[in-house]
DNA sequence: TTTCTTCTAAGGGTATTCCCTGATTTATTT
DNA sequence: AAATAAATCAGGGAATACCCTTAGAAGAAA
């Protein structure tokens, strides 16, 4: 039986790399390539494929949402979902909304076929490295580093005055708060970031765009 | 003339979606698969390539100091970096570092090509959407206005402890000087970056790319 | 309803930064 | 040789940041 597949990607020397991989070999077959989720959203229905390898950093849309659309149009469909960064909280979140597999971009010809195959027999695909991290996460729970930390809202206007250059003074005045609650926060900032002081917030907040 | 390319990329599908692209095209050859940033340096003078397409975000080392050794090795060599990001501020340093075009991934074949021939004949190639971007950049002043400030050597290396985050102390004993000493200069850093605080200094840095 | 999260605030410290001043030595430039 | 820039060190004090802990109130989620 030939398994239908469809990629989205918007790197086009991904899309081009898979195809590449997948044609000549047998039972397998490229129905559908798309650069980005309403195309895909659009088009799978007449393609029709049994397996979706789909990357997650899409410009239009998450990979979550995307997931829950397409799915809730095909619940047929196995979503491998393809990304650069083994994010384990990410992870977790695509398979609680029905995800069946989680493949890293430097994934060989017989490990895609491995994970495809595995999907389609109605079981969950991971990496070792993945499955690795999840273990170890769960042991020891430090290894957060990857994403976006959440701050809260309140949190978010306390960096944004830290990296003003504002005293904790002016940003109470500023924020109309008590400067003891705005070192709570800065606390909190801090730790939430793995930042040893204001430096090291600052500088992390501006590498993972949280200004 | 037969042009030679080699590539190197942490990601096995981009390393095969290039070839891919590539085979089936005449008068071009790939000579050699990197997956980082060792395998490249060993091998790049025994397949001796014309241009080299190189992914900037290996897990081993960063772009910039890897063009450095290899144009160092070869000057004759044409880098064209590989990416997913139109970071600007990269750009410019990879473009003042020698290297000879910036690609993003989602490249196709017929401008991949072009990119090599361009670089090739000696000039620097840069797709539309950065060049745009870089326009839109000196046209308007939001960013990178005003000089660099010259730091001296000392109070780079202050610079360099302080965004490690490390107090006085540390800095101290870590340069062999008085925490005064260490003190003297970050106020002098202070000053000369126009900055308030530590905090300052940092944010101030990595705008300006002193770090 | 209970639990969880967030925001708020404070006590009571210790550590560090910030700011001013002034000074010596060693290179580099003129 | 003389002026200039760079690197070194320091005293002293005010301001600020950092740290740990505890805890009430409001709102959202289970």
């Amino acid at each position: 039986m030939e398994i239908k597949i469809a990629i989205t990607d918007d790197h086009q020397m991904v899309l081009q790399g898979i195809v590449a991989m997948l044609t000549d070999t047998p039972d397998l077959k490229v129905v559908g390539t798309y650069k980005n989720a309403q195309e895909t959203l659009e088009a799978i229905e007449i393609s029709k494929p049994d397996v979706l390898l789909l990357d997650i950093n899409l410009p239009d849309i998450n990979g979550i949402d995307l997931s829950k659309k397409l799915l809730g149009k095909m619940p047929e469909l196995k979503i491998i979902a393809l990304t650069n960064f083994e994010d384990i909280s990410f992870v977790k979140r695509m398979l609680k909304n029905g995800v069946h597999g989680y493949l890293l971009k430097n994934t060989d010809k017989l490990e895609l076929i491995k994970a495809m195959k595995t999907v389609l027999s109605g079981e969950i695909f991971l990496q070792k490295s993945i499955q690795n991290k999840i273990i170890n996460q769960t042991s020891g729970k430090t290894s957060d580093n990857g994403l976006k930390p959440n701050l809260t809202r309140r949190e978010h206007e306390v960096l944004v005055a830290i990296s003003e250059e504002l005293t904790t003074q002016e940003i109470s005045e500023k924020l109309f708060i008590s400067p003891k609650t705005v070192e709570t926060h800065r606390m909190n900032i801090m730790s939430k970031l793995g930042a040893k002081n204001s430096v090291g917030i600052i500088k992390i907040a501006i590498e993972k765009e949280l200004l």
